[in-house]
DNA sequence: CGTGTTATTGACCAACATCAAACTTAGTGG
DNA sequence: CCACTAAGTTTGATGTTGGTCAATAACACG
């Protein structure tokens, strides 16, 4: 399908991340390709958009790793969730006025800012596209409530299991991993803020981790040296992802 | 508006909510009323709808409280929501097939299934039900995305107060609740499977709220006696609700 | 009135937090 | 290429929050 339609490297990142839930039919690929798309460096650290803000665009991730977070209070950091390329973090915002959370880079990478007008153009002429971008606010939200359980009913060893395990099946789906290793670029203090617990125990955590032969890390690599076992150590099962074909 | 046309109480009810974000057209209200909806009465402790399902229709809250929930290994059940008359808790199964979650009742009530096909035609003719309705799943998300931030890293004065001063407000929008007075449906043992903690420190922690001044309860009743006392005890903000008039 | 559910209490314990210091790694400029 | 620095990781010691267990008390309901 995408392939009878000439699509920049941006977009086409859109476009495949749509198509991995919805098929697009040739006059949808048309009208996602002429959207326009305005490209921005991103800092490690630095704010894409803030709690509170009310932005007029969307954000689509092309390179590099994006998290959502939210300041409960002292300097106490919860992070929401972790965004690869494909995604849009912010989708929320066509509806939601006002940002609840901010949005950050992870490591260095590339952002497209996708205007909401033309965007709310799409959503209502093509059904499927509406459908495509519903579904991916839906995952989303399903995403968040297994951090819900996770948070709330796991143990510490569990949590960071389970993370990882939900991380390499996500990158794997956009060719990001393979052969269950990825380039994990998460510090210990930031895989902390995701689970709700304190970088010391992370640590601890993902020593055992190793210890016990699950994992294998030098530097940002990690591998799932077993994928079973990881699997079982953090109660993890992919369906809450929602995705058509599993990578297992 | 809705004065204009001939609306059943249920249909009402659903419109009613829809309007609280989204103003609609008397041909929006029509094509709603027009929905068919299947009345059924449920019972406490019954579930709904289970993880695994692939239901053929969403179910509108009439009367009653409704909860989502996941089973995390061994007994540990994690509460993902809590929802009041006028919501439709299982929205997003229009576009995600398979059930990631359960929705059992809490207390005697009645839903209303709406079947997804007619639902699909409605949200694709009209505009303005499909962004309300697209809201309402994004509303979910916030709420969604602040029980992470709680559970993760607040302490548990904290969460029991978050959660009773979000009940609060939701009920008060619905004018479910008045004077700061509610009805609690809810068990001690159900709000430790919402925020993540054990019954006995649930008790406890009540026991102090109350001690402080901070709530009045005599049974199922509670009274909210220090608002803006729970409120600071609970690190609670209601900007994540997104509501149009702020309750407060 | 009984009977089952819910709330409350106390004793004890485990998981995880906090603090502080040492060590390692990666990045930078000369 | 090396020295310097800052960021990230690791370790140990100690503290606290909240969990678990078990028993009792208070309700609610038929």
């Amino acid at each position: 399908m995408s392939g009878t339609v000439d699509l920049s490297p941006e977009h086409a990142r859109l476009v495949r991340k749509l198509e991995t839930t919805e098929r697009l039919g040739a006059d949808e690929i048309r009208a996602l390709a002429a959207l326009p798309l305005q490209i921005r460096d991103v800092e490690p650290e630095s704010d894409i958009v803030r709690e509170g803000d009310r932005p007029a665009a969307c954000c689509l991730v092309l390179e590099g790793f994006v998290t959502r977070y939210k300041m409960a209070g002292e300097g106490q950091r919860q992070i929401l969730s972790i965004h690869i390329p494909g995604e849009i973090p912010d989708l929320q915002s066509l509806f939601l006025k006002t940002m609840d959370h901010s949005l950050a880079g992870l490591t260095r990478g590339r952002v497209a800012y996708i205007a909401h007008t033309p965007l709310y153009d799409l959503v209502f002429r093509y059904p499927q596209i509406c459908a495509a971008l519903w579904r991916e606010t839906l995952i989303d939200a399903a995403i968040f409530r297994e951090w819900i359980a996770s948070v709330g009913r796991r143990s510490a060893r569990q949590r960071v299991a389970h993370m990882l395990c939900e991380l390499m099946v996500r990158l794997k789906a956009v060719d990001l991993a393979s052969n269950n290793v990825m380039q994990l670029p998460l510090t210990q203090a930031e895989v902390a803020d995701a689970t709700g617990l304190s970088a010391v125990h992370v640590n601890r955590v993902l020593q055992e981790l190793r210890a016990d032969g699950l994992i294998i890390s030098r530097g940002k690599m990690l591998e799932i040296a077993d994928w079973p076992g990881l699997k079982a150590a953090g109660q993890f099962d992919p369906a809450y992802l929602h995705m058509v074909v599993e990578v297992d």
